[in-house]
DNA sequence: AGAATTTGACCTCT
DNA sequence: AGAGGTCAAATTCT
């Protein structure tokens, strides 16, 4: 029994002490969808209160993963170590941002629960970096709109280099390879893939893996985390060009600032039965304008759980060249990458790195916790 | 000159 | 053997 105990705590305790936070945290999920419900019933006329629940709500909920975590990473215990594989385990998300709508969609990819074998276990086991066991990774789809004027690169807040670019099967464009600036310097093992949709070239799908440790992750985190960007103007060889060093404070937090206006992100097929995370993951910020379309968002074949809609704008500002909105919807299932990741099951628990959050996670999740420092520190 | 990108080779996994 | 991912020399850019 001895071995149960840990840091002083006992096993049983803390098993206790997990169910009860969890059932908060589930609590807390639901009180959020019927926020969100309700918004989404009428988007366009979100009040600031609503906002300012749901920003509450985020929090609790955080306050909840962040305690859960604490105690599973601080325990050896069996239990522990169960809930940790709910909690821990890593998502997949899958953004689509098009010509003012961004899409999201999140998978998860957790090896432990449902078994889903290896779909991500294989991007580990490819990754001869082998390092990157474990790290997290989310993607995210963004279209382009012609009419937006984003020249530039697109900047998520992070600097990166290319350090590759493969043609993948069945794809017409190649995939673009990037790893964070600072990886030799501070052994950041942030990296991103870059691929433009075969099916619209407008969109680019980024796949972000790990987080960043280096200090302008952290300053990042500090400050605001820039949320991806997900403009790109660009064409088609290069999938894009995510780089932009920027001091961090201030592009990055202005990226952030400067999501697209009537950025909205809802959050649908997460399921919020048990562990997911989905709802901490994808912090919903309203604000006023956007505009209230809100793609509908298919309902993937893994979703049949999903319950809630969530919707998160960010105020913006005008950082964005424009006059997009994006609209961001997450949904559990991105086929692609879920299933590869998630393929199974039912539990999807995300994890949490989330682009966004980095973005907001200061202001709306402040305590996203999980792995990524650098978007939850 | 130093940093970033390009690109073919190499590695790992299926 | 093929695919995806990374390495690293060569090349280009700043």
């Amino acid at each position: 029994m001895e071995k149960y105990y840990n840091m002083g705590v006992n096993w049983e305790h803390k098993t206790s002490l997990v169910n009860e936070l969890t059932q908060g945290r589930e609590l807390a999920r639901q009180l959020q969808m019927h926020l969100n419900v309700a918004s989404n019933s009428n988007p366009s006329t979100t009040t600031q209160t609503e906002l300012a629940c749901e920003l509450l709500i985020q929090k609790i909920i955080a306050s909840y993963e962040k305690a859960l975590t604490m105690l599973n990473s601080s325990s050896s215990a069996p239990i522990a170590v169960a809930v940790e594989q709910q909690l821990q385990q890593k998502p997949t998300f899958t953004v689509a941002a098009s010509t003012g709508v961004v899409t999201i969609r999140m998978a998860d990819s957790p090896p432990s629960l449902n078994g889903s074998p290896r779909s991500e276990d294989s991007d580990d086991h490819k990754d001869p970096s082998k390092k990157r066991k474990g790290l997290a990774r989310w993607t995210k789809q963004v279209r382009v709109t012609s009419g937006m004027g984003l020249e530039g690169p697109l900047d998520d807040g992070f600097s990166w280099r290319k350090y590759g670019q493969k043609d993948i099967l069945g794809a017409k464009h190649p995939r673009g390879y990037y790893r964070c600036t600072h990886r030799n310097v501070q052994g950041c093992l942030a990296t991103k893939q870059v691929q433009r949709s075969d099916e619209d070239p407008m969109i680019l799908e980024i796949t972000y893996r790990g987080r960043h440790t280096c200090s302008q992750a952290a300053a990042s985190t500090t400050l605001t985390s820039p949320p991806p960007r997900p403009i790109s103007p660009l064409p088609d060889q290069t999938p894009e060009p995510p780089q932009i060093n920027q001091p961090p404070q201030s592009s990055q937090h202005n990226m952030l600032l400067s999501l697209p206006e009537g950025l909205r992100v809802i959050t649908e097929g997460l399921d919020t039965s048990q562990d997911h995370h989905r709802d901490e993951l994808f912090p919903s910020f309203n604000n006023n304008d956007y505009v209230g379309n809100f793609s509908p968002i298919t309902m993937p074949t893994t979703a049949a759980s999903i319950s809630g809609t969530n919707y998160f704008s960010l105020p913006s500002q005008q950082g964005f060249g424009g006059n997009q909105n994006l609209q961001i919807s997450a949904a559990t299932e991105s086929h692609e990458i879920i299933s590869a990741a998630t393929s199974a099951t039912n539990s999807p628990t995300v994890g949490l790195d989330f682009p966004f959050a980095q973005a907001d996670h200061q202001i709306l999740y402040p305590n996203f916790t999980f792995d990524d420092p650098e978007f939850f520190p």
